[in-house]
Parts: C-alpha cells; sequence; structure tokens
DNA sequence: CAGTGGTCTAGACCACATT
DNA sequence: ATGTGGTCTAGACCACTGT
C-alpha cells in the first residue's frame, strides 16, 4: 500500500498510466478481491498524490475494460464472474430469435494428461507439461446443444479436482476465480463449420454428418496471458451463434 | 461563468451528451465530412460554450465508438471507411492461421425487388417497398471463399447502380459513404452452420453437403438505423471467422 | 446526514505536426 | 512560431446511496 514515490523517477508515460499499472498490480496480487470495493477516488488521489482527475482517467479505462465497475454512490468495485453478468459475456449462443438461454451444464469427462504441441503453444507452457482436460455437455431447453473441451495448465489450478466441478454454476470462470484468484478478462476465439463425427452425433443427438459450428477459444486474464484453451462443438439447428461488431482502438 | 443558460431548457442529460447529440448532428446532416477535421477543440468550446473539459468528454465517446478520430498535433477527424481501416473493422474472415488477406470481390448478380416480411422488419422498412439485391463472391488467394447476399432500401440509396460496382475497392461501405453518405458504424451478426446446397456448392467449389458457414448481419449507421442486411456463406476448410471478445489495450 | 461517484470549470503546461 | 490534441491540477457543485 503506501508512501508512493514519484520523486525519483522521471516518467515518460503518462501520470494516469501509471495509477492504473498500480492499480491492476493490486488487482493481480489480489489485494482487491473481485467484489469488493476499492478505496474511494478521493483516497486513492492522495494516496497516489495525484489529482482526482488523474485517478479518474485511470479508472475511466479500467472500467472501458471491464475490470472495475463504477456505482455512483456505492463505491468502485473489482468486476466479479457472477453468473449473470459474465455468462453472457462469454457465452455467446443464443436462440434463432436472438433470445438468450441459461445453459444447463453437466460433466462429461475430467483427466490428467500431458500438453501437445498446439496446446503449449497457446498455453504459454512447454510440451508435455501437465494439463487438465474437461469436456462439458451444455443443454439449452432440455436438449444437448454444446459440447465444450478444455484444456487448463494444470499448474495453475493446483488440487483441481472433479468434485469440484458438482453443483457448479454455469460458467467454470467463476470456479477458477473464487478457487484460484485467476480473473478471465478476454478471450478470442476462431469459428469454423464441421460435419458431426460419430461421438459429436451421439452426444448432441444429431445425425453423423450434420453440419456443427466448432469454436476455438483462447482465454486470457490480466495482461494476455493466456489460461485456457477450448473446443465448442455447437449444434446450429435451433441456436445461433450471436457477435456484435462495435469499437475496436485506433 | 455558468450564467449561460441553454435556451431556459432544463438540462436532464448531461452537457456533454447534448454537446455529442449536436456534434452527431453535424455528422449526420453531412455537415462535417468522413475524412475532414472539424474544428478544433478550442474553437468547440466557444461555439457551445463549455469548457474545453466537456468538449473533450464530448469527444472521447466518439473516438471510442470510432466515429471520429484523435490525431495529436493535427486535430481531430471525421472516420472515414478506408480500404485497409474499415474493411478489417467489418471483415472477420482470417486464414488458419489467423493472417489477414484482402478479399477480391466480384460482383455476380444485382437485382432489384420487393422487400420480404423478415427483410422488411430488419431493414425498417415496409413488406413490399422496393429492395436492391446484389450477390457478390469473395476469393481468398485466388479460390472463391465466401459468396454474399446483401439487400438495401432502395429508397435510401436512390440510383445506385450495376456500373458503380466495377472497380470497387473492397467493400462497398466505402460506395455506401462516399456516394450517399452513409457510414456503417456498427453491426450486429448471427452464426450458425450448414450444409453446401447445389448453387453453394458451385459458387464455392466445394462438393454438395460440405459444410459451411452461414453468417447473417445487419450493419447499422448512426442512431442504430439499419441500412443493410447481408448473408455470407463461407468455405471454412481454409478459413475461419474470427471474433475478439472484449478488446483490452495494451 | 456523510460519503460516494458524476459533471463541469478554467486554467497550466507538454508533445506533436505543420508552416 | 503557431496551432493542435494530451495531460494534469484544484477546486466546485450535483446525483445518488447508505445510515
Amino acid at each position: 500500500m503506501n508512501d508512493i514515490q514519484f520523486a525519483a523517477i522521471p516518467l515518460q508515460q503518462p501520470l494516469y498510466k501509471e495509477v492504473k499499472r498500480q492499480i491492476m498490480a493490486e488487482l493481480i496480487s489480489g489485494e482487491w478481491k473481485p467484489g469488493t470495493a476499492i478505496p474511494a477516488e478521493k483516497r486513492l488521489s492522495e494516496r497516489f498524490a495525484v489529482s482526482i482527475g488523474t485517478i479518474r482517467k485511470a479508472i475511466d479505462e479500467l472500467v472501458a475494460e471491464n475490470i472495475l465497475i463504477r456505482q455512483q454512490g456505492r463505491g468502485t468495485f473489482v468486476a466479479t464472474h457472477n453468473r449473470d453478468r459474465l455468462l453472457f459475456y462469454f457465452f455467446h449462443i443464443v436462440g434463432q430469435d436472438g433470445t438468450k438461454q441459461y445453459p444447463v451444464v453437466a460433466l462429461d469427462a475430467f483427466a490428467r494428461g500431458k500438453a501437445e504441441a498446439e496446446e503449449a503453444v497457446k498455453l504459454g507452457i512447454r510440451r508435455g507439461d501437465p494439463v487438465i482436460r474437461i469436456r462439458n455437455i451444455l443443454k439449452l431447453a432440455d436438449a444437448p446443444v454444446i459440447v465444450d473441451e478444455i484444456a487448463i495448465d494444470q499448474a495453475r489450478f493446483p488440487g483441481l479436482s472433479e468434485k469440484q466441478f458438482a453443483g457448479r454454476p454455469n460458467t467454470i470462470y467463476n470456479l477458477y476465480q473464487d478457487a484460484f484468484g485467476i480473473s478471465v478478462v478476454r478471450a478470442q476465439e476462431r469459428l469454423r463449420a464441421i460435419l458431426a463425427d460419430a461421438r459429436n452425433a451421439r452426444l448432441l443427438k444429431v445425425a453423423p454428418k450434420a453440419p456443427l459450428l466448432r469454436i476455438a477459444r483462447v482465454a486470457f486474464t490480466y495482461q494476455d496471458v493466456p489460461v485456457e484453451i477450448r473446443v465448442s462443438t455447437v449444434n446450429t439447428e435451433r441456436h445461433e451463434y450471436w457477435s456484435e461488431i462495435h469499437n475496436t482502438e485506433r
């Protein structure tokens, strides 16, 4: 916490970027936990010895990145992956009329293995490093619609066991956060169309060679550190993948 | 200095929102054209009789929405749909290794017709109103990869003719902007997997019943007015749809 | 009520681009 | 040298939340 020294180090970065970096550091260290309020802007401005305007500009960016949430009159909170809020943030499968539905998740497989070459690259680990592989079946309106195949770095999730999934809410990003302090803040997805193989046909109850949507996702925590890779196979007969194209940066 | 009264109308909206609205009005009216600079912040602060900070906040939001572009030392410019910048903003098909390629567009069909019920709803017009339908074939690395089927409100694009597509650059969003002053700023897409029918199989040179990606897009201009609906059919054998969920910056 | 974030002001100085 | 946007300050007051 505490007596910050700006004096000796001439910043070549804007001051608010440095403030932002320090706030991020508190989040990463777990000092400020998801769901809790961070100190008031006035207090932060005193602690960092900058004006409130500068604090606000740093927080502005973190709010834009969905890392902090402002609530007028209450405070500024560390974003949590609460069921509703972050579920539909990362869950883009909607009904054909665009309606959002809550998936019901069932664990289908849980195994420990070694990272293959491509997995290792995407997870930022080495080939052969221990990974955990999880397969989930997601139902929408009582029908199996999605098969999720997840791989994570075992070292990053020590002690993760099959049991922890029992009765879990919809996304395992809550689990990552609650049990391991890892917040997923960003994801990249690549989509293509494939034909159902025998296993997917069985799991999704479609005909062999039915068309399916294949989504390959890499999920990142703060500072672009990859934490999970996931392949989702989706029956898009009655559901669709929804994408909103809006602002990038300059 | 706050004795300035805005026409005795007590604003229930923040002042910067009102400023933003007025800047938008200039853009929509075509007073400030894409590619040109808008007046300097200082001048705007005088014109609107507000502080520079308030002007900046209004412009901040328009920049975040990709409607304006700031360039330090030069000015603030109305965003243009220049080939590169806005092409990959709305064009999300990439190579399997994630590389971006420029599509080569060929006009395959151009027809005038009447809006069907669903088209009319999405375009915000009435059933039976005149529409223009366009079919493009997009090649990537010399192979046909995408079939685009576009429908637009004929009333919104008076005098649009087949000829205007000759030698056009990659996206027709440039055409919308240059020839009709319509800037596409946002789009919604819905994706699903389908099987190739006879026509698509022929156009994309794939086997009948090959898996294809079907993208249904609605494109909007300022203030969420729909201007185009488009169905893209993509061969994802060698290409993928790329989606970034939540963009962090460096 | 006190405390929070939200808006707004009126400057100052800096970094950058153009002339 | 001039003009632009970018950063930063030190306040003021408003709107909202909780006690």
